[in-house]
RNA sequence: CGCGGGAUGGAGCAGCUGGAAGCUCGUCGGGCUCAUAACCCGAAGGUCGUUGGUUCAAAUCCAACUCCCGCAACCA
């Protein structure tokens, strides 16, 4: 990193500068004007001074036009579009600015070796650890030549910008080769919106390879959610997928093929076979399986390239129908025709778990065991070609690879398994305290003399408030979700009124109105202390 | 007008470089019995958020609107 950094200094692409800003000394932070709050600390809501400090900037701005050249020529640089869009209206068209990369307010962080006081803040050594890691300027890793540029780097939506903007910029300074590709993925939700334990909807990923392995979770969550947008998350779309697609269908084709073979021939099938016109379609959907998939991963479409295999896993199936295996097992002269059956429904299952090995390496393991496929026959390229698998292979039938779950039973017991998470987190009993303590916080009745919704706030009321105290104080409430200001006008309420003041949305608060909380349906729901209207204004709660 | 995503049969989603609405689950009926009560076939179910526009033709393009959901800023 310090390398990297004395290199774009000696070239002048970083230089010092002095990082002008509002200074809040209490909070120790630098702001810029636009995320000041009516001039003020939007913290702590206190006076701020001009101030400067020295610190080393970027000329990101230098590299704008290279930037946009680059999404220009190369549209799928950057993936998916609605991604590059927005990178191109947001941060490219209203200019790119130069990049702090130091700070002196802190030590933690690699140090300015030229220049002792500042750290390398961020960008430089956080992105630079792609190439860092493999070798780039040091002696410690020898992999640089072999992996970079990087093919793609996946990263999350938030992080798209760091990536695809301000990564390339670097890269070009170091005058090294670009990734060839950035790709945004989106975010799983859970149900819809965040975690909560009332919802139910806590979910650890341990708990569930525990129960279900690696290979089922992350067949599911490839297979469940297109990967370029926002997934939900839920347990029962998890069984779901994992009886009907991994049990059912995959498995139980395993399970019943292997099955049959053991059966029927006792593991080894001979080698006449009689082919007919109705093997064609499920031969030619195998041998055309790998070009399709390929071309979905080649997009990252990992939910459509699964869907395939499975649309060939699907026709297997009904192979076996259309065929009646057990019919033709019945008579000798049949047996030749059962025997290619088999085989047929053998070479399927060798290709399809070819091709789910990226996703379920362990299960599809498994399978080429069952089925007698040998390494030589279990590569990318085999995938390709029917007809590998030796006559005679040997097929032995093992375990169910993917148990059928009983979804009601297993929903409890998940909710059980999270529980005990639940409960660590439940509130710790309250600690004591001391009359003097209590009489610490004053609080009054007040009569609420008008009430308003502040602009813009989805959940902050303004008060004007009569506490008896000769003039009206103002306290601001994030109540709007439950009342309407009408409602409140006229209303006693009790408010504490010597809490600091504080600032929200620019205006300025003092005190903090009484609320009591409950929780329905995982919802916190709030309901304002309200007094007989007979107690007066400005009376002290004891 | 802070940024962004979304609105398609009961549920979850795909389709969105315009040309007869699809997938998975669920439901109902049937078939089969090799297999993990699995598999196969069939059926019901949608005026593709609203309104206007472009077009021979719009879920798909354009405009406006409504409603959801993230993020950000505020829950003292």
């Amino acid at each position: 990193v310090q390398k990297i950094f004395k290199k774009l200094f000696d070239q002048g692409d970083i230089y010092k500068s002095k990082y002008v800003g509002k200074y809040c000394t209490p909070c120790e932070s630098f702001w810029t004007e636009t995320q000041l709050v009516d001039g003020k600390c939007p913290d702590c809501g206190r006076e701020v001074q001009d101030a400067e400090e020295e610190a080393y900037f970027f000329k990101l701005s230098k590299y704008q036009p290279a930037i946009e050249k680059l999404y220009a020529d190369h549209p799928d640089f950057l993936e998916p579009a609605s991604r590059r869009n927005e990178m191109i209206n947001n941060f490219l068209k209203p200019g790119l600015d130069d990049l702090c990369v130091s700070r002196t307010s802190f030590k933690w962080g690699i140090p300015v070796d030229f220049d002792p006081g500042h750290v390398v803040y961020v960008w430089v050594d956080a992105l630079t650890n792609y190439i860092n890691a493999l070798g780039y300027e040091n002696d410690q890793y020898h992999d640089f030549d072999k992996f970079w540029p990087a093919d793609v780097h996946f990263v999350g939506k938030e992080i798209v910008r760091f990536h695809a903007i301000i990564w390339p910029a670097i890269l070009m300074a170091l005058n090294l080769p670009l990734p060839k590709k950035i790709y945004g993925h989106g975010w799983l939700l859970m149900d819809g919106g965040k975690m909560s334990k009332s919802k139910g909807n806590v979910v650890d990923p341990a708990i569930l390879t525990q129960r279900y392995g690696a290979d089922a979770l992350r067949y599911f969550l490839l297979r469940e959610f297109p990967f370029g947008s926002d997934g939900n998350f839920s347990n029962e779309a998890l069984i779901t997928r994992i009886n009907a697609d991994l049990a059912n269908d995959l498995g139980n084709l395993v399970s019943r093929t292997t099955a049959m073979t053991e059966k029927y021939f006792g593991g080894k099938l001979p080698e006449t076979r009689t082919a007919t016109p109705e093997d064609e379609e499920l031969v030619s959907m195998c041998t055309a399986l790998r070009g399709k998939y390929e071309a979905q991963m080649d997009q990252y479409a990992f939910q459509s390239a699964l869907a395939e295999v499975f649309n060939v896993i699907g026709r297997a199936n009904k192979y076996i129908d259309e065929n009646k295996p057990w019919v033709l097992a019945k008579t000798p002269e049949t047996m030749p025709r059962l025997a290619a059956v088999l085989y047929n429904l053998l070479e399927s299952v060798r290709i399809c778990a070819i091709l789910l090995t990226p996703f379920m390496p362990e299960s599809c393991d498994k399978i080429f065991a069952q089925i007698g496929a040998s390494a030589a026959i279990t590569d990318w390229a085999s995938a390709a070609t029917w007809g590998l698998l030796p006559a005679e292979t040997a097929v032995t039938k093992g375990e169910n690879l993917f148990p059928r779950i009983d979804m009601a039973k297993e929903l409890e017991d998940l909710e059980a398994a999270a529980a005990p998470a639940a409960e660590t987190a439940a509130e710790p009993e309250a600690e004591h305290i001391t009359i003097d303590d209590f009489n610490k916080v004053v609080f009054k009745v007040a009569k609420i003399l008008d009430c308003t919704a502040v602009p813009k706030s989805s959940k902050l009321l303004c008060f004007t408030l009569d506490c008896g105290e000769g003039k009206t104080r103002q306290i601001l409430s994030g109540i709007h979700e439950y009342y309407e200001p009408e409602f409140l006008i006229g209303k006693t309420v009790v408010a504490c009124t010597n809490l600091k003041p504080r600032k929200m949305m620019g205006i300025e608060s003092n005190g903090m109105l009484i609320s009591a909380v409950r929780e329905v349906d995982g919802k916190e729901e709030l309901h304002l202390l309200m007094l007989d209207d007979a107690v007066p204004a400005g009376s002290q709660l004891c």
